[in-house]
DNA sequence: TTATTGGGATGATTTATATCATCTCTCTTT
DNA sequence: AAAGAGAGATGATATAAATCATCCCAATAA
């Protein structure tokens, strides 16, 4: 439940988006005003309705960010791989956590000072523009995930959360799962018991060979209608 | 379904968020690269899918922004006011338009060149940031509104909906839905049966007063537990 | 003027999926 | 070694909401 080491600031610069807009002395300032935090597996990095403190960027590992519904509901927004910043939305938005965050698997994070981040965007116009487009990507992606949430019934949705680790987190047809049955079906916005159902279908159907958390795509084919079938 | 007017570009400069933050070569700049567009109820704006050509912003009237489902669901993200940009995300994110856009009533829109106002972003930090901050909150409010859609049930979405056009777009408790019915139901994420059914039970609790688009919420604390319930 | 179309409203029926109830299996914990 | 505790799996049941089928009414077209 809470965070260890802390190493020097410089593996945040590799894995900023556009660093190579930076003058070397941004580069400098930031370095100075950042510094990596390690979490375990589990751990929570933030909680959603608490205010934001830093700019948050993944250096390693996997950390899943999702909503924690009043009634119980939580829903898996999405896994922020290396590279990516993390709250930012928020950050930048109405400075409250919209969410929360925890690491899936040991995961660095790079913290930065938000008023040194904000002082570089304010000198570095173009560094600026790619920001608001990270942020717009952003924004659209979870638009896209939830639009997959709200408008497509099972299958389609369990074949986009097959598609998601498959194409975005790992690049490979076949992966383990990195997360529970019931996160997952969180992230399918299902119940447990329903996402189970439909991925042992998708077994049965040859669709995807399957042995606990270990998944291959057989025919992303017919995954990929499934998606847009709905 | 098509363009009529187009006046001075004055009316843009009072509408555009934040635009004291502009010095006057800066005004001047936008000024000459933006027209205003007038459309008439009904006219599209601009489809899904299309290329991003401006930035636009909201002049007055209102405006629908809408996603066109595949296999004919649509879905009603949010209804654009004046003073607020209208796709935006999209321009900023990967020029290509995600939803459509269509004028609820007679509406004119302020449209700037892209060039020019990224240019004033790239020399204007103080601009930039705040457009960030305005980008970054139509996220989330996007977000939740989809968050309502996926994991609430009926009565919970259609008090969203009334306190949607109470508190964002009328700012008072009694208006007139500028919608039909199957357009209310599209932004519950529901079918106009069922959204009809629910908003006749408000009405015979006495929650809401309804003769045909005439609405007036009687108890708003009823309305706003309703929507907190799920 | 009559016919046609589209919105609004309701009842009856169907269906997708959540919920409930078990059962097994594997880890921890003691 | 025994006893929980939690994950995965599967069948039975319940239910919210979609779908289907009408009907009324007002606006528009022929």
């Amino acid at each position: 439940m809470n965070q260890s080491g802390s190493i020097s600031g410089y593996p945040c610069e590799q894995q900023m988006p556009y660093s190579q807009l930076l003058d070397e002395e941004q580069v400098e300032l930031l370095q100075r005003n950042s510094n990596v935090v390690s979490y375990n597996k589990k751990d929570i990095v933030f909680r959603q309705n608490t205010r934001t403190s830093h700019i948050m960027l993944m250096v390693s590992g996997l950390v899943k960010i999702f909503k924690e519904g009043r009634n119980e509901r939580t829903v898996l927004l999405r896994i922020a791989t290396p590279g990516e910043y993390i709250g930012m939305m928020s950050v930048m938005g109405d400075q409250i956590h919209q969410y929360s965050a925890s690491a899936v698997e040991n995961a660095d994070i790079c913290f930065i000072d938000i008023n040194a981040y904000r002082n570089v965007l304010m000198e570095n116009g173009k560094f600026s523009l790619q920001l608001m487009n990270l942020i717009s990507q952003d924004g659209l992606f979870i638009f896209n995930r939830l639009m997959s949430q709200t408008h497509k019934q099972l299958p389609g949705r369990i074949a986009d959360v097959l598609l998601y680790f498959a194409e975005q987190i790992y690049r490979q047809p076949h992966f383990d799962f990195p997360l529970t049955r019931r996160e997952l079906a969180e992230l399918a916005g299902t119940t447990k018991e329903s996402f189970i159902r439909t991925l042992t279908e998708f077994k049965n159907d040859k669709i995807i060979y399957l042995d606990g958390s270990r998944v291959e795509i057989i025919s992303m084919d017919i995954v990929k209608t499934l998606s847009e079938l709905g």
